[in-house]
DNA sequence: CGTGTCATTTTGTGATCACAAAACCTGAAC
DNA sequence: GTTCAGGTTTTGTGATCACAAAATGACACG
C-alpha cells in the first residue's frame, strides 16, 4: 500500500485487498475492479446515489481515484451522472432494455464465433465446471453468485478471442443490464431461470459456429427477453 | 470562467470558449468536447503521447478535469494508458481495424433504421445541406474539415434514434478510427474519397428501411474498407 | 398535521501539493 | 561513435483544501 499522505498516515488500512503494492496507478485498478464487480453481482441498487466520499470510505482510500473509477465507469454508462453532478446506478427503462437486447444479440454471438477457433479443450473443462456450478446456484437460489458465474461464462468464452473492440463494447452492455437483472432475480427468485450453456459447449467441443452462434443468442434471450420484459410492462420504474 | 484558484488569479483566461460559466462540471465538460473534437478531426496523432499537464496548459485550465476527461476516454478505448501511466492515441493495427468495421456494420445500419421514423423533412435538408458541404471540402481537400461534417452527418441521422444504448457504443467506435483515418487522408489524400450520402437521403425521403441500411453499410465500406484495409498491408504500424 | 423557511451538513468540483517512477539529457569511459 | 552511468526534469498518482451548489434537518407558522 503506497503510504503517501501528506498530512496523515494510512490508518486502519481498509478493506481493499492487500495485494501488489507497487506498480502505477494500483489503486485506481482496485477501486475499479471492486466497483465493477459490484455491480455486475448487483450489489448496487439502480436509482440509489453514489458518493464519492462513501465509497472512498468504504474501500479505504481518498476521494481521488474514486473519482476517476466514477467518472471512467460514467463513459461506459455503466453509471449516470445526473444535472446536479449526483452519480447513480440509471435505471431501467423498457426502450433501455430492449436496445440493450438488440446489441447483445448483434455482438456477442459475433464475438464467441471469433472466439470458437481459439478455445481448447481446456476452457470446455473450464466452462463445464463453471456451469455445473451454476446449475448448483440456481437451485440454491443464491442469485449474487449466479450472476458472477454467469459472467465468468460468458467472459471466458470471450475472452479468448483476444478482441480489443468488440469485447469492451460488450463489457459496457453487461454493466448496463446486470444491475437490473439482480432486481429481478431479487423478485422472481432464480429458480425459473434456464440457460443454453450446455449447447454452447457441446457447440465450442464440435468447433461449430454455427450452432455456438445460435446457443449464444438463444441464451441471451433466454436470460433477458423471458424475465426483464414483463417486469418492465408491469411496472413503469424498475 | 469560475474563477477559484486558491493561490493564483486566472491569468491569461487560456484558450477555452467563455460559454456557460456556471453549472455544475462546466469546466470538465468543455475540456471533453474540446479533445473528443481534437480526436474526430485528427488533430491528435497515434502513437504520440498525450500529457496532461500539456494538455491543461493549452486549454488554460488546471490539470484536474484533463486527468478526469483523459480516463473517461481511456474506458471508451479513444486513448489507451499504457503501463507506464502514459496515455496515447492507440495506434491502429489489422485486426483492430478489421473489428471496429465489424462492429460499425453490425451497430450504424440498425441504429439509422431505429432513427428513420424519427427523420422530417427538416432533418433531410439538413443532410443534404451537410452533404453538399463535404463534397466541396473533398476536392477542397480540406481533410479535417471533411471529418468533422461526415461525422455531423451520420450523428445527425442516429442522434434522431434517441438511443441510450447503441448510440454510445457507436460513439465510441469512432473516436477509435477516426485518427487513423486522418493519417490515411495525409497520405493519399482526399479526392479519392467515395461515399453513398445521396443514397441514404433519398432513402430517408422515401422511408425506405432497407435502402438505408444498405446506403449506410455501403457507405462504411467505402470509407473504410477500400482505403484502410492497404494501408494497413502495406505497412506493419499505422 | 402539513408547509414553507432558514441554518447545517453533505457532496461534487477545481486547484494545489508531495512523492515516486519514468523519461530525458549529459558526459565520461571505452 | 557507442554505451552506460549519473543527475535533472517531466509526468502520473494519491491526497488534501476551498468553495459553491445541493441535500438535509430543524423549526416556526398556518
Amino acid at each position: 500500500m503506497p503510504g503517501r499522505q501528506p498530512g496523515l498516515t494510512n490508518e486502519s488500512a481498509g478493506h481493499l485487498a492487500e495485494a501488489a503494492p507497487s506498480s502505477r496507478g494500483a489503486t485506481r485498478s482496485q477501486v475499479d475492479a471492486a466497483i465493477r464487480s459490484g455491480l455486475l453481482t448487483g450489489r448496487f441498487i439502480p436509482g440509489k446515489a453514489v458518493t464519492i466520499r462513501g465509497l472512498a470510505g468504504e474501500l479505504g482510500v481518498s476521494p481521488m481515484p474514486v473519482r476517476e473509477v466514477l467518472q471512467r465507469l460514467s463513459a461506459e454508462n455503466a453509471l449516470e451522472v445526473k444535472r446536479n453532478g449526483r452519480v447513480q446506478v440509471p435505471d431501467m427503462t423498457r426502450d433501455r432494455f430492449e436496445e440493450v437486447l438488440t446489441a447483445r444479440l448483434l455482438l456477442e454471438p459475433e464475438l464467441a464465433e471469433r472466439a470458437l477457433p481459439h478455445l481448447t479443450l481446456q476452457d470446455v473443462k473450464t466452462l463445464t465446471a463453471l456451469d455445473d456450478d451454476i446449475d448448483q446456484r440456481i437451485v440454491g437460489g443464491d442469485a449474487e453468485a449466479y450472476m458472477r458465474l454467469n459472467h465468468a461464462f460468458h467472459f471466458h468464452i470471450y475472452r479468448a478471442s483476444a478482441s480489443k473492440v468488440l469485447l469492451p463494447l460488450i463489457d459496457s452492455l453487461w454493466l448496463q443490464f446486470a444491475p437490473f437483472m439482480r432486481t429481478v432475480y431479487g423478485r422472481v427468485g432464480t429458480a425459473s431461470l434456464v440457460d443454453q450453456h450446455k449447447e454452447a459447449i457441446r457447440a465450442i467441443e464440435l468447433k461449430d459456429s454455427a450452432a455456438l452462434r445460435a446457443a449464444i443468442s438463444g441464451d441471451i434471450a433466454d436470460g433477458m427477453g423471458l424475465l426483464g420484459k414483463e417486469i418492465l410492462e408491469s411496472a413503469t420504474a424498475g
